[in-house]
DNA sequence: AACGGTATTGGACTTTGGGCCAACACCCGC
DNA sequence: GCGGGTGTTGGCCCAAAGTCCAATACCGTT
C-alpha cells in the first residue's frame, strides 16, 4: 500500500455549482443547503478546474451555457483529468444535440429550467450514491494494483501465467527455468497477492486486466 | 448445446425503420439503400412489435412521435421483451426530457431534423457494429449457459464451490459428503464445461454471474 | 568489500488433485 | 421389475502443488 491515495478528503459529500449567473447560483445554494447538502460554487469552468475539489465525494452541477468554457468543455476537461465526479447539467434552453453529448458522456442527468425541486434532488442524491460506489470501486482497484506493484518483474510474468491457467512444469518451460524455480515465485505471488486460492488470483488478474 | 438459440437469420444487417409519416420513410429508406444498407419499414410501433425482426442483426431507427405507441413507448417494450438491438432516435421537435430518458434507456443516438446524412450513416454504422458486437457476445453467454445448465444439480453445487476457491475436503465437508465423492464431481464439471483448468472455470463461473 | 534484494535450483516430504476401475443406493419412467 | 441417470464411495496410483531448509549467483548500494 502506497502511503498516498490521492483521494484524501473524507469531509462530508459536497454538491458543487458551476454557473456563472450569480443568482442561479445564490438561489441553488439556498435550496440544496436547506435539503441537507454541503454546497461549493464557482462561477466558471476554469474557477473549478483549478480548485483542489476534483477529488473529493461529490457530485457537480454545471450550466451548460457559460462564458469562456462551457459546460461541455468542462465535462471534457473533468474526464480528460480522471475525474470521476458524476455530472449533472442543468440548461436554460432547449439544445438537443447537447443533451445527447452530455448524457453520452456520461453525465448523470440534463434538467431544463424550469425543474422541479424534488427532480433535482433526486438526481443529485443519485449522483452522490454513484460517486460513493465508484470512490469504493475505485480504491478496491488502487489496492490491487498496489499488491501488483510489489511483485517482482519475474512474478509479475509468473503471475500471469498462473492467471491463465498454465501448470507449473508449462510456465517453467514457458520461461526457460525449472519448475522448482516457478513454485517458489508462485508461493511468493500468493502471499503478496494475498490471495488463498488459485481462484482468487484468477479474479484479481482479471481485474487488474479490466482496467 | 441446446438445438434451437433463438437467434437465426444470419440475414444481411438490416436497418428497421418506424415511422408514421410515409414520406419520411420513402426518402430514408432511398438514403439507406443508395449506401448500401437493407431497409425494412414500419408505419407504427405495434406494426414492428409484431414482426418477427426483434431478434435479428440491425438497428432500429425510431421516430420520437408517433400517434399510439411512440418511440420511448417502443424502446421501453423492446428492452421488456429483451431486444437488444439498437436503437437511434429520429425527432423533429426538441424534447430534452425525452432525450434524455431516450439515451439513458440506452439509445446510441438521437437525432433532430434537420440532420446531415453523414451524420445518420455514421450512428448506423456505429449501431450494426455494436449490434454484432452484441450478438456475438450473447451467443458466447448462452454457450456458457447452456454448458452449465448440463451439469447435474449437484455438479452445479461443487462447480460454484469450486469455482469459489475452496478445496476438494472443504467441498466434501460443507456438502457432507466424502472427498473423493467431490472428485469425480469435479472431473465431470471440468468434463462437461470443457474447461482444463481451474482458471478457465473461475472466468466461466464469473461470467454466468455478471449476468 | 560487505550487504540486501532478486532469481535461481536442489532435496525431502506432505497435501491435493486427477485418472481408472468397480461398486452400491435411489428414483423415475417404460 | 428393469434400465438408466444420479449421487455416492472405495482403492490404487500418479501428477501437481505446497512446505521447509539450504544453497548459489548476479547486481547495485553502501
Amino acid at each position: 500500500m502506497t502511503p498516498k491515495m490521492a483521494l484524501e478528503k473524507p469531509a462530508p459529500e459536497t454538491v458543487f455549482v458551476v454557473d456563472d449567473d450569480a443568482s442561479v447560483v445564490r438561489g441553488l445554494s439556498r435550496l440544496l443547503r436547506a435539503n441537507g447538502f454541503e454546497v461549493e460554487s464557482f462561477a466558471s469552468a476554469a474557477a473549478f478546474l483549478s480548485s483542489d475539489a476534483r477529488d473529493c465525494v461529490g457530485c457537480l452541477l454545471i450550466d451548460l451555457r457559460m462564458p469562456g468554457m462551457n459546460g461541455l468543455e468542462l465535462q471534457a476537461a473533468l474526464r480528460e483529468s480522471n475525474c470521476t465526479l458524476p455530472v449533472i447539467f442543468i440548461s436554460g434552453n432547449t439544445d438537443v444535440p447537447a443533451t445527447v453529448q452530455a448524457i453520452r458522456s456520461g453525465a448523470l442527468d440534463f434538467l431544463t429550467k424550469p425543474f422541479q425541486e424534488e427532480q433535482l434532488l433526486a438526481a443529485i442524491r443519485s449522483a452522490l450514491d454513484r460517486c460513493r460506489d465508484a470512490r469504493t470501486r475505485r480504491l478496491a482497484a488502487l489496492a490491487d494494483q498496489d499488491r501488483f506493484a510489489s511483485l517482482t518483474p519475474r512474478e509479475k510474468e509468473v503471475c500471469l501465467l498462473v492467471g491463465s491457467g498454465l501448470l507449473n512444469k508449462q510456465i517453467a518451460w514457458q520461461l526457460g527455468t525449472a519448475e522448482k524455480t516457478i513454485k517458489v515465485h508462485r508461493a511468493r505471488v500468493m502471499e503478496k497477492l494475498a490471495v488463498v486460492s488459485v481462484a482468487e488470483l484468477v479474479r484479481l488478474v482479471d481485474r487488474l486486466g479490466a482496467r
